[in-house]
RNA sequence: GGCGACGUAGCCAAGUGGUAAGGCAGGGGUCUGCAAAACCCCGAUCGCCGGUUCAAAUCCGGCCGUCGCCUCCA
C-alpha cells in the first residue's frame, strides 16, 4: 500500500516518493514566540506529530525539523512594551512552547532552529541572491525582485497582476513592485540587529525558513508543512527565494492544516478569540484534543466548542473501554477466533484509511470498531494471546495518533494520597453489598462519585476509576 | 474586487459515479439488588434549482449560505 498525500502545489493528491528511498525530511513552520500558545498552535504541531508518526509506522527514518521566530516585529514591539530584552521574551516563549509539546506528547524534533541563530546562512542567502540579480538593495533594507521570478504565485495560486487588485498592502513607492518584499530590514533605533554584508538590520519574516532548510535538510525537502494561513504570502515567498537561489524545487509535498475555529472563526492571536494550551490543559486531556482534531480532516477547519470537546472526551473514554482487563479464560474458540479476523481487520482498514491523504476520521472509525470486537470478546469470556493481541494493536494504532489512552487521575497530588482510602471505601462498601445493606452501600458509591471516582460492579468484584473530567 | 475551501441525521464527521463509515446525544432491550460500564437493536437520500448519465451526496451550470487567504498569523 502506498501513502498518497494532497500536495497544495498541484492541488492533487500524489503517491508520496521521497526523494532518498527509505527517508524522509521534514519541515514544519513553528511559531513566533512572543505570547501564550493556543490550540490552533496545537492543532498544527498535532497534525504533523501524526504525519511524521504515520511515516515513521511505515517504516521511514524521518528528519524532521520545525523552528522558532525569535526576532520579528512584534516581539520586539511586546519587549519593548515590557522593557524586556527581545530575545530574552522570546527565548522565555520558546521554553513554555517545548513544554506545551511535552503536555500535548508531540515528539521532539531533530532539529529546532532560530532566526537569531542562523544569521550567517540567512545573509549568505541575501548574498547570493544578490548578486544573481534576485535581490536589490533600498536604503539599508534588501528586497526580492518578484518580477525576476518566472512562476512567482505558483503555490498560491496568484498571478503578479491580480496580486494587487483589492489588497491591503501598504504601498511603498520605493520598491520597484509592490510584491516585492523585505529580504533583510535595515536597523532602527531601539531594535535588535546584526551585522550583515548590507549593513546592520535584521532578516524579513519569509528568508529565515529558507535558510533553515537549507541547512539542517539541504537544497530539496520532501515534505514542507504548515498552517493553511502561511500559504500566502510565506509560503511563496519561501519558494521564491529558495528555488531562485538553487535552482531547484524547494519541497516536493507542501502540506497545509486547517484552522481551528470558535464561534465561527478562525482562533488567533490577532483576533482575540483564543483559548491558550495550558487554558485548554486544565480541564482536559491531550488525547481529547487529538481526537477532537482526527475527527475530522486536517486540511480542513475544526469547530471548537463546549459540546465537541465534551463528545471527544465521552469518545475518548469509550476508546479506552477496550483496554480494560480481559473476564473470562477462553483462549481459543469461535469468539476468540472473530477477535483476531477483528484485529487484523482493523489494521488493514486503519492504514488504508492513513495512507488517503491521512483520513484519521477513517483510521479512528477503525479503532472503534475494534474496540467493539474486544468489548464483546470480554463479554464472551475471551483472553489469552488473541485478547492480549488486540489490545496491543489498540494501543499501537491509537499511538500513531498520539492518543495514549491513560485512565483520568484524580487531581494531581489527591490522586496518589486517595487510593488507600477509596480503596477501603470500596471494601467496606463490598461487605455491605454482601450483607445486602443496598441503601449504606449506593450511600457509599453515591459519596464516592461526587468526588469524582466511579464505580462499578462486575462479577470479578468491584473496579473504581476516576472520573473524566 | 481577486484566489480558494466548504454546506451530509439534534451535534461533530467520513465518503467524490452504483442506492450513505464512525463518534456524541436520544429511544428500546440484555445484564445488574439498583446503578454504571459493556453488548444488541433503532435514525439522514446528502443546502436549493436545473443538466449529463442506465445510475450522482459524488460530474457540469446557476443560486443561497458559511469560512479562509489577499496585512502579522499554525
Amino acid at each position: 500500500m502506498t501513502l498518497r498525500i494532497y500536495n497544495t502545489l498541484t492541488r492533487k493528491i500524489e503517491e508520496f516518493v521521497p526523494i532518498e528511498p527509505g527517508k524522509v525530511s521534514m519541515y514544519v513552520c513553528g511559531p513566533t514566540v512572543y505570547a501564550d500558545a493556543h490550540i490552533g498552535h496545537a492543532m498544527a504541531a498535532i497534525i504533523f506529530d501524526t504525519v511524521r508518526r504515520y511515516l515513521m509506522y511505515k517504516g521511514y527514518d524521518v528528519k524532521f525539523v520545525t523552528n522558532f521566530t525569535d526576532v520579528d516585529d512584534k516581539i520586539i514591539r511586546r519587549a519593548n512594551e515590557q522593557g524586556r530584552d527581545p530575545l530574552e521574551l522570546a527565548n522565555h516563549y520558546a521554553n513554555e512552547y517545548f513544554r506545551h509539546l511535552k503536555d500535548l506528547n508531540v515528539l521532539p524534533a531533530d532539529v529546532y532552529p532560530r532566526v537569531s541563530q542562523e544569521m550567517a546562512w540567512i545573509t549568505q542567502m541575501i548574498s547570493g541572491l544578490e548578486e544573481t540579480g534576485y535581490a536589490y538593495r533600498l536604503d539599508g533594507d534588501v528586497y526580492f525582485r518578484v518580477t525576476k521570478d518566472d512562476d512567482y504565485g505558483k503555490l498560491s495560486g496568484r498571478r503578479l497582476e491580480e496580486a494587487l487588485s483589492g489588497t491591503r498592502i501598504e504601498e511603498d513607492a520605493r520598491k520597484e513592485h509592490p510584491g516585492d518584499f523585505a529580504l533583510w530590514k535595515g536597523a532602527k533605533p531601539g531594535e535588535p540587529a546584526w551585522d550583515s554584508p548590507f549593513g546592520p538590520g535584521r532578516p524579513g519574516w519569509h528568508i529565515e525558513c529558507s535558510a533553515m532548510c537549507l541547512h539542517h535538510l539541504g537544497e530539496v525537502v520532501d515534505i514542507h508543512g504548515g498552517g493553511n494561513d502561511l500559504i500566502f504570502p510565506h509560503h511563496e515567498n519561501e519558494i521564491a527565494q529558495s528555488e531562485s537561489y538553487t535552482g531547484k524545487q524547494f519541497a516536493r509535498f507542501w502540506m497545509h492544516n486547517g484552522m481551528l475555529q470558535l464561534s465561527g472563526e478562525k482562533m488567533s492571536k490577532s483576533l482575540g478569540n483564543l483559548i491558550t494550551i495550558d487554558d485548554f490543559l486544565k480541564e482536559h486531556s491531550a488525547d481529547a484534543l487529538r481526537l477532537l482534531i482526527f475527527t475530522g480532516h486536517y486540511r480542513k477547519p475544526v469547530i471548537y466548542s463546549a459540546e465537541t470537546v465534551e463528545s471527544a472526551e465521552r469518545s475518548l473514554a469509550r476508546l479506552r473501554s477496550g483496554l480494560r482487563p480481559p473476564q473470562g479464560s477462553l483462549t481459543t474458540g469461535e469468539a476468540a477466533d472473530r477477535l483476531r479476523i477483528a484485529t487484523e481487520d482493523a489494521r488493514v482498514a486503519f492504514t488504508e484509511s492513513m495512507d488517503d491523504d491521512f483520513n484519521t476520521a477513517g483510521a479512528i472509525a477503525a479503532l472503534f470498531e475494534l474496540v467493539r470486537a474486544i468489548n464483546s470478546a470480554r463479554t464472551a469470556g475471551v483472553s489469552g494471546p488473541f485478547f492480549s493481541a488486540a489490545q496491543h494493536t489498540l494501543r499501537e494504532l491509537a499511538g500513531i495518533l498520539g492518543l495514549q489512552l491513560a485512565e483520568p487521575t484524580g487531581d494531581a497530588g489527591a490522586d496518589v494520597a486517595a487510593r488507600p482510602f477509596i480503596d477501603l471505601l470500596v471494601s467496606v462498601r463490598s461487605d455491605l453489598r454482601q450483607a445486602k445493606q443496598w441503601a449504606l452501600a449506593d450511600k457509599v458509591r453515591d459519596g464516592l462519585k461526587s468526588h469524582g471516582v466511579i464505580l462499578e460492579d462486575t462479577p470479578d468484584g468491584t473496579q473504581w476509576r476516576f472520573e473524566a473530567e
